[in-house]
DNA sequence: GCCTCGGGTTGATCTGTGTCAAAGCGAACA
DNA sequence: TGTTCGCTTTGACACAGATCAACCCGAGGC
């Protein structure tokens, strides 16, 4: 077998690539997807679902960034899964939502009603297989992640965070010769702290260590260049090379 | 959308019933899978297939536990998934396996050579949704085990993990009014540590420390009585109540 | 019965992170 | 221009869990 090929499709009017549309459907599939389309803003900080809430609508982000959190009930709380533009959001065939999403800066989604997106889905096996692609590779960057927060040291999921932001971040800049990367870091300290299982405190020093040493360069406390991404790769004691996020 | 029915189908010959087969399937296809389906058998510690292999076959566990495991270059390993009887291993649509699978105890499985497995999922939606349905379960306790590891301490870690195996264990016998429960531990405490995060010393002190305050009872080394399940789940610290494995 | 060997326990000590507390910094606003 | 407020940094100290090391226990094998 081979699945649809992974290079999605854009939509008429959204700047990004729907990750969960292949690029194999027919036209008037997308006419219908048209049909049931519609934009939601949130604002940084606000919550896009609750764990438990009924979830009425499946979509990919646009612009922004939004947390998938789980949280225990003394207050500790665990980020699983991040998610950047092009990334989908929603179970089709699930009803509950499972993990608390939160606006991490102002997002703009692209959603599509939960009923019909699943019955275009029924009818569209390319849509099924493509969304079972895309669910593979959530479940290879949470067991990635499990091997960050279960053996690496403080230092080692720092440099495993920043490579992977460094890697998807839309807004760097690059200089493929020198391997040298710039980019915002959209999270604060705590949200870092949230996603690596420490404390904001440990997140500042050892970013305050990294800097140091000379493996990145805080141009502000939210702009990171990286003169070398091999050299914070291997800061980060990975085999594999930074790998995806969920 | 309604996915076809979590119920699976008990093949012709296995023990067990592969949850990867929809109750849905017609029964040409049932035949159809018979014909692609053999038999192999794993002994104890025996690698099943090791990260970045050519994966040939998907199938089910029958008898027996294997576990998912990635290891960092140093040599530190995290679990990074379980395999019970009717678990399935394999992704359709991939090539190289992306983590070493290794039979834990004696492990019996029922594969399925891939190429016709994957053809079969190409004209049966109903296959490919029911691998859906599952690639999200085991998506969502990968996600729960990602708080285990990030902000639970040794305690609700061990807590955890006997709840989870306590209640997928088929050897087990229950008391339901009472709510005490009895089962087989099949993994070795370096086992138990590699899946927790932990070190096989400190596995073994909160394994003491649990049965001296009697939430657990050793029978034997291997075998672990819980004389109340309730108070097991309020150790594991979990808003959820124990969750699946993956 | 004795030996061996793999897994398991327990103890002493070390160390990486958490915790608590204070102070720094920059943006927005009065 | 100063005040405030949210985020960040830094320091001092505490402690959970790692590390190193010794010993225990039960199942085979001879």
């Amino acid at each position: 077998m081979t699945l649809p090929q992974l290079q999605s499709l854009q939509c008429s009017d959204c700047p990004i690539r729907h990750r969960a549309v292949c690029s194999r459907c027919e036209t008037d599939e997308l006419q219908m997807l048209d049909t049931i389309k519609y934009y939601r803003s949130f604002e940084a900080g606000q919550p896009i679902i609750w764990s438990g809430d009924q979830m009425n609508f499946v979509g990919s982000v646009v612009t922004g960034i939004a947390t998938l959190t789980q949280t225990m009930e003394d207050g500790r709380t665990q980020m699983v899964g991040l998610l950047l533009p092009s990334d989908f959001v929603g179970r089709p065939g699930r009803e509950g939502a499972a993990y608390d999403v939160v606006a991490t800066t102002d997002v703009v989604m692209c959603c599509f009603r939960k009923k019909p997106f699943e019955d275009l889905m029924l009818e569209t096996p390319h849509i099924a297989h493509r969304l079972l692609e895309m669910t593979l590779d959530e479940l290879d960057a949470a067991r990635e992640w499990m091997l960050v927060l279960g053996r690496k040291t403080a230092r080692e999921k720092i440099a495993s965070l920043l490579a992977i932001l460094a890697q998807r971040d839309v807004s760097l800049s690059k200089n493929a010769a020198s391997g040298e990367v710039t980019f915002d870091l959209k999270l604060t300290r705590e949200a870092m702290a949230d996603y690596l299982g420490l404390t904001l405190e440990t997140v500042s020093r050892q970013m305050s260590a990294l800097k140091k040493s000379g493996v990145i360069v805080l141009e502000s406390k939210r702009r990171v260049k990286v003169p070398d991404m091999r050299l914070l790769i291997e800061e980060a004691g990975d085999d594999t090379d930074g790998g995806v996020v969920g």
